[in-house]
DNA sequence: CAGAATCCTATTAGATACTG
DNA sequence: CAGTATCTAATAGGATTCTG
């Protein structure tokens, strides 16, 4: 389903492949998750805390899509209380070093990005009503 | 509503506002139009001829993005039968070498994930009907 | 030409409850 | 603990029609 899955009109879209990868990488989720698992291994539960945020289902349908693409390894330790720990792959952690370059502009210009949509939002609010 | 706006159990995730930049910058349709833009300006139907699959009310929505958060220009050329110019930013050209780097990324690693993939659905196949 | 407006559907994601 | 299952709400996105 989500490979050689063009949906009409992208037979001419040669980037189609590195759009979805894309996506399944650098979604809501996963550069949390990436984050986390780059400094040591983590739990189910660990990772819940430590990104409050995401529901146990999105957080279950992003390491299913990281480990599908040989970005997290999913191991499981003891069978008893059923314990699994989660961990970066050698590919994982080649995307290390391009996503810190892109969180890296961002840093760097978020202030100057913020800036352009003050101005945006104001020119909107001028010719209020009509315009454009 | 786009910046600071925590939709509930975001105040503790304090990447909030560079995971909605990521989105707005490298979401769905800006990547093909940052691509025809870097070459040269465009005119918006050129914009939709470069990229079919593109609605004509997605790359409305991509440019009004890109362009509130500075990352194109919008240019009113004539007024007769009117036409308007896209042109990419200086701050709209920093964005170009980290993208370049992902792109490459995947460029080098596509066929390992492709690997992975298969080998993550066999495996699913394979302990058909239960497991996991 | 360059959109805006409207309608409608499909996919996503949250909340909730349950299980080996 | 580490999920699965289900239901629903919100959203994105496509198709279509219309306009300065």
């Amino acid at each position: 389903m989500t490979d050689t899955a063009p949906h009409r009109g992208d037979r001419f879209d040669i980037a189609a492949p590195h759009r979805e990868l894309l996506d399944q990488v650098l979604d809501k989720w996963s550069l949390a998750v990436l984050n986390e698992l780059c400094e040591r291994p983590a739990r189910f539960s660990e990772l819940r805390r430590a990104i409050p945020a995401v529901t146990q289902k999105s957080l279950t349908a992003t390491l299913r899509r990281l480990e599908r693409n040989g970005i997290v390894e999913r191991v499981v330790l003891g069978t008893r209380p059923v314990a699994v720990e989660y961990r970066i792959t050698a590919l994982g952690k080649t995307l290390r070093p391009p996503v810190d370059i892109i969180l890296n502009w961002i840093e760097a210009y978020l202030p100057s990005i913020e800036d352009a949509r003050r101005r945006f939002d104001e020119a909107m609010d001028d010719e209020d009503g009509f315009g454009r």
